[in-house]
DNA sequence: GATAGATGCTTGTAGGTGCAAATATATACT
DNA sequence: AGTATATATTTGCACCTACAAGCATCTATC
């Protein structure tokens, strides 16, 4: 019964209304899921030409040994399906920012392999995302316990069950 | 400069980079913003044929006086394009869950009308959503200050300056 | 070592969304 | 009144996403 990271957590009723605070708190929330990643993604469409899902691939790609990264583990990390990431590296792939490699070790597989041109394109792209999101959001935790607010956040949707933990519910 | 409801809001330098403490913060959001919308769609779509756009249609039309709204009102609203709205409410119409009136103070507006059926559904959705809005998200913000959270998260984007003040910036 | 099933990825198809152009009506100006 | 401009909404189009079906390759079992 709960995980032991966040304190009394079964004790909710899950289908009582929300009440005055909750509901403002939801709603807030609610509309930051529809606006943020829409001003974002045009900020950087506009500035650099790539779809925040695009950004995404290349900031996993620069961060993984070798450049180089399985397209399923891609969609996981992303949060996508299969099929999305495929057309995303499709798109990524026709204009020189990746390569795709097949996998040696299990020739299934494929491998998205970031290209120098396509490092190039996320160096250049970092600081128009960065403001972004600190102007759009950050700015706006400052005084707040950052833990202990990213640490509710990344529960959300049954996210970060911290190890792979099968979560017996 | 700032609102006064949120503290020294003016001293951050948008361009330093993310330390290690807003980046986990950031990446739990960035993810909570793609998995919990998908979420919720997905478990209203399966036990009741809604989207969670149509939901909150239905939802915004129960609230306003004689179940009747403005197209650009709803668009407003659910921070959406007005195609995106015409295309939605062609569909509940579609469904005979709401209607479109003439607006008969200026005929080139259209109000949607909820209808008894569309009400219904509503109630019939209503602990679906309600449900998963405690079990994904506001479950996780126990033991946090909602009010300051929510406030926070309210001005996400550009959001919720209060009354409709021009923002110089 | 062959066949059955599992797995990794791509492609067909069906929505959903925003932008820009089109349409209808209102408002302002002469 | 009559024309120009602004506003409310819809429609054409392009793009992104998920789901399901398809193809290739791996793994287990006999």
């Amino acid at each position: 019964m709960g995980t032991g990271m966040t304190q009394s957590e079964g004790e909710v009723d899950l289908d009582r209304p929300l009440d005055e605070a909750e509901e403002r708190a939801w709603r807030s929330f609610a509309r930051a899921f529809v606006v943020v990643p829409r001003v974002l993604e045009a900020e950087l469409q506009a500035a650099h030409g790539v779809t925040i899902t695009e950004y995404f691939v290349l900031v996993n790609l620069s961060e993984a040994p070798d450049r180089r990264l399985r397209m399923s583990e891609l969609a996981a990390r992303g949060a996508m399906s299969l099929s999305a990431i495929s057309r995303v590296v499709d798109g990524l792939e026709r204009r020189g920012l990746l390569e795709r490699e097949r996998c040696p070790e299990d020739r299934r597989g494929l491998l998205a392999v970031l290209t120098d041109a396509g490092l190039a394109r996320l160096v250049d792209a970092y600081p128009t995302h960065l403001h972004g999101v600190r102007e759009h959001v950050m700015r706006h935790l400052v005084g707040l316990d950052l833990g202990a607010v990213g640490g509710a956040v990344g529960l959300f949707a049954g996210g970060d069950r911290g190890d792979g933990a099968p979560c017996a519910e």
